[in-house]
DNA sequence: CCTCACCCTTACGTAGACGTTAGATTGCGC
DNA sequence: GCGCAATCTAACGTCTACGTAAGGGTGAGG
């Protein structure tokens, strides 16, 4: 129980911000280069050494990234809250950057529930497909039963599959080709 | 009115399916060489021709796309839907890309509500500053005034900004650097 | 026949967020 | 003082969804 997490002062060494922020390493540097993070200090070899709060920060980074922020833009946020001067302009700026980004957020919102409901549809549909190899109708599939699923049009997602490229040159498994492909 | 959109046959060429689809014609020769739309055939001069629903099949991509299918997850729904035969196989492979979709759309319907509400949040945060700066405060600004806003505890988006780098190398806009700054 | 917009293929450029060597140090347990 | 993991810097590789020439055919109106 000693070998490990750089014993010594509190001070963090990259792998243990790696650790214990599930990024990697190359990560972390880049945050540097971008001027998101900034070790506390230097060993005297050159090691950095951060204060445990980096780890608090490296979280946020995650989380802003995982909810559409790019770097750039939490570059923004920080030059925005240290930048002009620290007062009111720079929670101006703050607020502006909030606003715009809620904006996007209630849209993308808005579409992935859209999404959602497509998906269902698309699986509803989907299920009434499992009749369609029944040994009553021909083992030819989904495809040939278009018209009589029980649902009044096709879902957007599935709207796009019909007349077809197939994977590319397949000539339909079935031996012949259609004239305009045999050339 | 005679000399645009192709006129000829039913048959569009490249740039009238860009006009319709508001893609470039460059987007639609990639959808092509990853296997996601083929011309019907070609003019004698090498010209792609589409039957119009390749207007219907690019929608469709857009539509995926906008809603985060990458054009390797567009082929696989493509493979899934004339792979396997046609049959039941091929839509029980669609069935369970449909369900992880729908699983991850789901997700992201929670982290961008819960991050609407962070930054409601934050804006909230913010909006508690515009006193700072009034005469009565020096105008060092917010973030000198963490302790006094009001809330319980600081929103997660403006957790991260404390004790920080600031823009890499920017002393501070008054004159003097930190002493181990100067080297 | 001419022209000129449209189209062809080939191929390199871009941006975001890292991954991946590679060669050289550092640091800590033993 | 050894050894080996952890770190260093520098720089090129990767993946996505196209953008952007470069250089040269095509085709339909006039």
């Amino acid at each position: 129980m000693s070998h490990h997490a750089s014993t010594g002062s509190q001070l963090l060494r990259i792998g243990d911000i790696a650790r214990a922020t599930g990024k990697t390493v190359r990560a972390i540097h880049l945050y540097e280069e971008l001027g998101l993070l900034k070790p506390a200090s230097r060993s005297s070899g050159g090691f950095r050494l951060y204060e445990p709060s980096a780890v608090e920060r490296v979280r946020w980074i995650d989380l802003l990234h995982g909810l559409g922020f790019s770097l750039q833009e939490m570059r923004e946020v920080l030059k925005a809250w240290w930048g002009a001067g620290l007062g009111p302009e720079a929670m101006d700026q703050l607020r502006t950057l909030f606003k715009r980004k809620l904006e996007d957020t209630r849209e993308a919102v808005r579409r992935h529930r859209q999404f959602e409901v497509e998906l269902q549809e698309g699986l509803a549909y989907l299920e009434t497909c499992r009749g369609c190899a029944t040994p009553q109708a021909p083992p030819r599939g989904c495809v040939t039963c278009t018209q009589d699923h029980g649902m009044e049009q096709e879902p957007a997602l599935l709207a796009g599959l019909k007349s077809l490229p197939g994977p590319a040159r397949r000539p339909a498994r079935s031996g012949f080709v259609p004239v305009e492909d045999v050339e």
